[in-house]
RNA sequence: AGGCCAGUGGCUCAGCUUGGUUAGCGCGCACGGCUGAUAACCGUGAGGUCCUGGGUUCGAAUCCCAGCUGGCCUACCA
């Protein structure tokens, strides 16, 4: 086997195609497994996915993260375990079915369709989906476990999450409660925090007045006796019919303000928010009835005070606490007549102080509903108030709302706003905008309700979780000390029951007796306890409903003779964070089998987005504490999000959502996966731009050519690399730039792995970057290209081969991570094909460099001399002195050590690549020629009429010679012939500092400078350099003519040249030259029938004229 | 409303940890050049209030404070 010639294009779509296809019939990806079984233990766990149908960019961003970095760790000897994972249980795919099967709510469900079909619907369209983006994941080469994921619908991962539930019973973490929670009146279900989104919705806006059961203020100050109201502002006003208290801040003061014949009692702060200034002035032009003494009427401006309110008192909040008044809505809700009554509840319809109570909005007097809102409900705790919640779970009016019975919460708001209009006691009714939180799913409006739900009880290990983030290793490390620690910090309870089907059921079984709790901890325990006949299998069993259908026997009666009682489950689901919160464990079926969840847990790293700080971060935390006391995590990469090109984020409804496969389809996942991990640190947010991926198209695209390039020449060759000894020069000899770009690559592979890591993948992706463009494309093979046009199989051609191929098949591997498909592809041909030790893919190599052939002064030496050539290129470019035309001399000019080690060390690269004969270095640059002029700042006040004899001095004397004088007598005496009559010189004396020097390269030099100093290039044409240049003015043209025919590169030619003699002469000494260029069998100079030329009948022939400086020719090539 | 992150030529980004030459790369643009890797390459040029405003300092893109814009997250705004 050799190497063969690679195609000329780059063809992502074929080239990927054949690579995934090659891997799946070879079973790569088992074998590369297995390859490193024995290694050290690398673990991971994937975030699962939840199986919506389809990936976006974000979750492309997200796998290729993980792939390009597990590829990385394969590659470095390590052991992984790379199972994908589904979350495919709750609301979002539930919300789908429904609308599949055009259902409006849970009565629906159950009646209509039965729990059992649309918890069957809903599993075949989780699984559909699962398959869906698994192809559409393997179509970006992500390498996982695709066959044998944990999917959270599996009843061996459901049981570990149930084992996790039991273990927080045992630990007196898993509590009912009533609390009042988010909820969500169309899925009639709970919803955690995380379920809620935020949307800007209109709302009534009303200030309501609630008169005081006796009057506050005495006689002295409201004489009249009129009515005392507190001002309450509430944007629900479907809340009031559970109205029980005010609230009020005891530490601020409240105004009594007398207005309108009544008394409003609000915050002092904010009596002009809402009323305005407390007298309003107006001016009025008033005629006096006196006139000026031009006889116009005099005017006077009146100005006119109208108190629009009296304050009359002015108090503490706390001096209203207990004060009681009259609920408005009596007549409607007589449900609350009787807590009035009731002797045991003092403080309804009383003022309560509340700390939450703030001035920013409002009026200082908060309508308190503990049935309806969190902080109502933690005072309605304290104060003993009823939990009154006359609303059920469809949102609509209980009959204890009477008046307002079988009405939707939102459509009775305006029902009670009429009830409160027609009362007189609604001071003012607006509309306002504000962020509303809506149901994540469906974005019904949430609404608050008292219900008792299931609960882990967070607050209570918060200090063990926030003390677990501390031993975690975070990328970036603000991840985890700022923003986890603070969401951490803040948390709350967690409701995880859910009034729904399609989830994992909540395996609590409660004595329908004495109240008493069963948690089942696996399959087993529930077949065990069951008394009644189990028929469905396990799939079916652990799902509602056949799990609903499982009842226990209590031992509540044993002492008595009394018949036990029956254990019925509470009907809930868990909340699917819970879900993927155990994946460390269930994912591995532990506690049933340890085998694995010995070998792996917990994990060495996972990823995923800043989204996931509130939700997987978090939910594995918690769980990993209740079940394990610790972290299930060591190193977590926090990803950012992926943005359209404004950095808006992506979304249906803005039309902005670019799809990945719409990228590989014009790209490739090569290029795609280059330019995730290139376009932005991995933790910022990523702009994806289209024009971008022309960019990485580009490098691509010059990568392949350096591929093509090179195996063009070495198959022609047959060059295999194991065939020679570079130690035996006279097998191979390597040029220092062959060990160059051999330190180079190796360099690369260090620091590469450095970044990688670290997971600072935009690094990494730049110096490969770099590397291509830079080091490998634009320069090494540039430098090597006139070796491999030489015909022989020569050492010095082979170390150029060698020094190519080494670096190819370094760079690579290198990029074998991020960039599989295409490494495997040149992986495939260039190694595979002629190495005794290659494996079966690129994948199976190990990560290496070697630390020995690593030489950092030869890469900075490189680098300077990089600098001089560009330099001597610019110089030329300024002369316009072209670089096919030899120079005769380069003199580098520089005070560093480094630029001489430099040239003196790779001399001949400068000299190929400049094209010069001869290299000078010197600290200063003899040829300079100095004109001296004179400082007029010094010279000026002194010299005055003088200054134009010295001037003149000056210009006529040479300039170099005065610089000498000047250096060595630190000055220089001008004499001056005043032509008077006694013939006396005037002798001036001038100083260093008088004498300034513009400096003028001599004709035929042309400098430019560079970092370390400047180069100085002589441009005079000599015979021989003249001779060279026409010689490889000739070649080119004749190049030219046979890229025009297309020929072979190593075809043979005759060439027949029609010049002058003159020309003739000139490039006589050079035919061996030229005809070895060009490859020619003989070179002629003759007369040539430009008519001749006849493309049809004599296609062999190409004759073409053209002009090279002043002279006239024509060239014939045949082959 | 609060927390965290980002803001640098027309565009994508680096530099910021540890303040110090003329703020850098790539794309794009204009002009010139090269031609056996050629859908490549080389040179020159135009283009910058380093988001804004304060502060610290001899000196700020970099450190501090406030604000604006975008992203993510949070919130009981009655």
């Amino acid at each position: 086997m050799s190497i063969k010639e690679a195609e000329k294009l780059y063809n992502h779509k074929n080239i990927e195609k054949k690579v995934q296809e090659d891997w799946i019939k070879n079973q790569i990806y088992s074998k590369t497994n297995q390859l490193r079984e024995k290694g050290p233990k690398y673990s991971f766990s994937d975030g699962p996915p939840y199986c919506s149908g389809e990936i976006h960019l974000g979750t492309a961003w997200n796998k290729i993260i993980k792939d390009s970095y597990l590829r990385f760790k394969s590659m470095k000897g390590f052991s992984l375990r790379r199972q994908a994972g589904w979350d495919t249980h709750g609301l979002p795919i539930e919300h789908k079915v429904e609308q599949i099967l055009n259902i409006k709510n849970k009565q629906q469900i159950e009646e209509n369709i039965g729990i059992a079909n649309f918890v069957a619907k809903c599993k075949e369209f989780a699984l559909k989906n699962k398959d869906a983006m698994t192809n559409q994941f393997k179509d970006l080469g992500i390498w996982m476990d695709w066959d044998k994921p944990y999917v959270t619908f599996d009843p061996k991962y459901m049981e570990s999450c149930w084992w996790t539930l039991k273990k927080a019973h045992a630990k007196d973490l898993l509590i009912k409660d009533k609390r009042v929670i988010s909820w969500c009146p169309r899925c009639e279900t709970a919803l955690a925090a995380a379920e809620i989104d935020h949307e800007d919705k209109e709302d009534p806006s009303i200030h309501v007045k609630f008169e005081t059961s006796k009057p506050i203020l005495n006689n002295d100050v409201n004489p009249k006796k009129l009515k005392e109201y507190f001002l309450v502002w509430t944007t629900t006003p479907w809340t009031l019919p559970a109205n029980l208290a005010i609230c009020m801040n005891p530490i601020f003061d409240y105004s009594f303000i007398e207005i309108d014949n009544e008394i409003i009692i609000l915050a002092s702060n904010l009596v002009e928010t809402i009323f305005g200034p407390e007298v309003k002035i107006t001016q009025i032009k008033k005629d006096t009835g006196k006139l000026d003494e031009d006889g116009k009427p005099i005017k006077e401006i009146e100005e006119k005070r109208e108190t629009i309110y009296n304050i009359l008192k002015i108090v503490k909040g706390a001096d209203f606490e207990g004060k009681s008044y009259i609920y408005p809505l009596l007549d409607q809700v007589p449900e609350q007549k009787s807590f009035d009554k009731d002797e045991n509840l003092v403080n309804v319809h009383t003022i309560l102080p509340g700390d939450h109570v703030e001035l920013g909005e409002g009026t200082g007097f908060v309508h308190t509903a503990p049935g309806h809102g969190p902080d109502d409900f933690e005072i309605g705790k304290k104060y003993n108030l009823p939990i009154f919640c006359p609303v059920n779970e469809e949102g609509n009016f209980t009959n204890e709302g009477e008046k307002y019975s079988g009405d939707f919460v939102k459509d009775a708001n305006h029902n009670i706003i009429n009830d409160l209009r027609s009362k007189g006691i609604l001071l003012r009714e607006e509309i306002i905008k504000h962020r509303y939180g809506v149901c994540w799913r469906c974005k019904t409006p949430i609404i608050y309700l008292a219900t008792e739900q299931w609960f882990l009880k967070v607050t209570e290990i918060k200090d063990k979780m926030l003390s677990e983030i501390k031993k975690v290793e975070w990328i970036p490390k603000w991840a985890g000390e700022g923003r986890f620690h603070d969401w951490v910090d803040n948390a709350k309870d967690w409701t995880i029951s859910r009034q729904r089907y399609w989830g994992i059921p909540i395996p609590v079984w409660m004595c329908e007796d004495c109240g008493k709790l069963k948690v089942i901890g696996s399959v087993e325990e529930l077949k065990e306890n069951s008394i009644n006949e189990i028929t469905a299998n396990d799939e079916e069993l652990v799902h509602r409903p056949y799990i609903d259908e499982i009842t226990f026997k209590c031992d509540c009666n044993e002492s008595s003779n009394d018949s036990d009682g029956i254990m019925k489950r509470i009907p809930d689901v868990l909340d699917v964070w819970i879900d993927s919160g155990v994946a460390g464990w269930a994912a591995l079926y532990y506690p049933q089998e340890k085998e694995m969840f010995n070998k792996w847990y917990p994990y060495d790293f996972i990823t995923e987005g800043h989204d996931q700080t509130r939700g997987w971060f978090y939910s594995q935390l918690g769980a990993g504490v209740i079940s394990f006391d610790e972290v299930p995590y060591k190193k977590v990469l926090m990803h950012g999000f992926v943005l359209d090109e404004f950095g808006k984020k992506m979304s249906k409804s803005l039309g902005n959502v670019v799809q990945s496969e719409d990228v590989i389809e014009q790209y490739g996942a090569d290029i795609l996966r280059f330019y995730l991990l290139w376009a932005t640190k991995p933790w910022d947010d990523l702009k994806f731009v289209w024009n971008e991926l022309n960019n990485i198209k580009k490098m691509f695209n010059i990568l392949w050519n350096v591929y093509v390039f090179s195996t063009t020449y070495m198959s022609l060759d047959g060059f295999t690399p194991e065939n020679y000894e570079i130690e035996d020069k006279k097998s191979i000899i390597l040029r220092d730039e062959d060990k160059w770009i051999i330190s180079r690559a190796n360099s690369l592979s260090k620091e590469v792995e450095e970044d990688l890591n670290k997971a600072y993948f935009h690094q990494a992706t730049r110096k490969i970057n770099y590397f291509i463009l830079e080091d490998l494309s634009r320069w090494y093979v540039r430098l090597i290209r006139g070796r491999i046009w030489v015909k022989k199989n020569d050492p010095d051609k082979l170390g150029a081969y060698f020094g190519l191929y080494t670096a190819i098949e370094i760079l690579i591997k290198v990029l074998a991570p991020i960039t599989p498909h295409i490494c495997e592809e040149i992986y495939e041909n260039l190694v595979k094909n002629v190495k005794s030790d290659s494996k079966l893919s690129i994948h199976m190599e190990d990560w290496e460099y070697d630390q020995n052939v690593i030489d950092e002064d030869l890469e900075k030496e490189m680098d300077v001399v990089r600098d001089i050539i560009e330099a001597s290129t610019r110089a030329r470019d300024m002369a316009k002195y072209k670089l096919r035309w030899p120079v005769s001399e380069l003199t580098v000019v520089s005070d560093d050590n480094l630029v001489f080690e430099a040239v003196n060390h790779l001399e001949s690269v400068i000299m190929d690549q400049a094209n010069v004969k001869k290299i000078i270095t010197t600290n200063e640059f003899e040829n300079l020629k100095f004109i001296a002029k004179p400082n007029l700042k010094t010279l000026g006040p002194r010299l005055r009429q003088d200054m134009g004899n010295v001037k003149k001095f000056l210009a006529e004397n040479d300039g170099n010679q005065i610089k000498a004088d000047l250096k060595s007598n630190n000055k220089i005496d001008v004499i001056i012939n005043e032509g008077n009559d006694n013939g006396s010189d005037k002798i001036i004396e001038l100083s260093r500092d008088d004498v300034l020097f513009d400096n003028e390269l001599p004709d035929d030099v042309v400098s430019s400078d560079f970092k370390g100093g400047n180069v100085f290039v002589n441009t005079q044409i000599t015979p021989e350099i003249l001779s060279e240049g026409m010689a490889r003015e000739l070649i080119r043209r004749i190049q030219d003519m046979r890229k025009d025919k297309d020929l072979d590169v190593e075809a043979n030619i005759d060439v027949v040249v029609q010049t002058s003699d003159k020309l003739k002469d000139i490039i006589y000494d050079k035919i061996k030259f030229i005809t070895n260029e060009v490859r020619a069998k003989n070179i002629s100079f003759d007369s040539i029938d430009v008519n001749s030329i006849n493309d049809e009948n004599n296609s062999s022939k190409y004759i073409k004229e053209w002009k090279i400086e002043d002279e006239n020719i024509i060239i014939q090539i045949e082959n």
